[in-house]
DNA sequence: GTCTATAGAAAGATAGAC
DNA sequence: GTCTATCTTTCTATAGAC
């Protein structure tokens, strides 16, 4: 009989509770984490946490939908010109987590863990991947076909870079395993530097399991 | 009296162990793994495993060295010129984990519950990545000094590598955040495109904490 | 070197009072 | 909506027999 529509106080308390998730589940792992912990933050007990959230995985999925819905709706905010303004939107995400540790190893720890099937962010880890890969490629793909690319870079960065592919590579490939070809994307980043490795010396067989998929067509 | 110089049981044992340990890490992550999960891999009780390895961590830090000395020993098998050599290494240790995915997982899971300084294998994933990083930094220099750089790329090839080196970039943060310049890494492989974005649009304090380290002057 | 038995701590979740 | 009390399970690790 009295639903008011002002903001009620259970839902302030829901707000404090995915606070205290998404800052213990970044700093500890999604595992490592009891409803305890995150409770103790929150200032109630496991037990009242579970009124709001009924079991440990339901407050993932929420903690990682508010996220992203918070990273959307900055992007919503941006005025650019819509295709560069998603890279910008998501050079502006990264320089963000350098304040913010805790919020950064969020999805460095969670994505990892989401690459097995049954973890209970698996299909959101795949969804976001696949979205945000597509936005990606559209923006850039604008952005190449008005000028021809030219450029420097240092021993240091490009070391740096590889790595960096590799590893997150891997991740993407853990997730879609049929839509990431890791061998091929690095053997075109090299050849972007002028570094040309045929790929018969990294693949003898030419494994066709290992040359299916976008991302990875050899340059 | 009698150390024997033939390889023992015990040995053996120790062997079936890390195998399973590795097997089992790379599936579960750290956390989630019991001994017991272990040991009923390497056919023995979990008090068994304990004689072998007086804890869990004792455990982990083991399968690290382990796994680690084996692809070292790849690396020394190869007969190619040194500094290529490297590279080439890289890749195939890359697409060998595409038909192992249970070793694959293993690094991609652990290195990112390893950001945290009391992760008992923090030091040796901080240690691994400035070691591969300086390795192939020497090896891309190398190449560069020879010739200068033309090349072809899809969008969808770079949409997924700009997204694996956010993830990637954002790893090595985690593990050393005054080496690595995310943001300034990101906008130098943009330019090596040839979508040049100043960094000021990204982050309009010129803030020297984000400014700071190797792997990102800007271009 | 491997076992059974068990200690001791902590986890996720439920029952029911207020 | 939040609590205390408790159930049930699972964990790492130890004690001591063989």
């Amino acid at each position: 009989m009295s639903p008011a529509p002002e903001p009620r106080k259970g839902a302030r308390t829901r707000e404090r509770i995915l606070d205290a998730a998404l800052g213990a589940f970044s700093e500890q792992g999604f595992n490592a984490v009891s409803l305890r912990d995150i409770a103790a933050r929150a200032e109630l007990t496991h037990v009242g946490l579970l009124h709001h959230f009924p079991s440990k995985e339901d407050l993932l999925i929420h903690v990682l939908e508010r996220r992203d819905e918070l990273d959307l709706a900055e992007l919503r905010e941006q005025t650019d010109v819509l295709d560069r303004s998603v890279l910008v939107w998501a050079l502006r995400i990264v320089a963000r987590d350098t304040t913010t540790p805790g919020a950064a190893s969020l999805y460095a720890r969670l994505s990892s863990e989401a690459a097995d099937v049954d973890h209970p962010a698996h299909a959101h880890f795949v969804d976001r991947y696949q979205r945000l890969a597509g936005a990606l490629a559209t923006a850039i793909g604008t952005e190449i076909a008005e000028h021809g690319p030219p450029f420097p870079i240092t021993a240091e960065q490009a070391g740096r870079q590889f790595l960096a592919l590799m590893d997150g590579l891997q991740l993407q490939w853990l997730l879609e395993p049929d839509r990431v070809d890791m061998v091929g994307s690095l053997l075109g980043y090299l050849a972007s530097l002028g570094i040309v490795i045929d790929r018969e010396t990294i693949d003898p067989v030419g494994d066709p399991a290992t040359t299916a998929g976008a991302g990875g067509e050899r340059a």
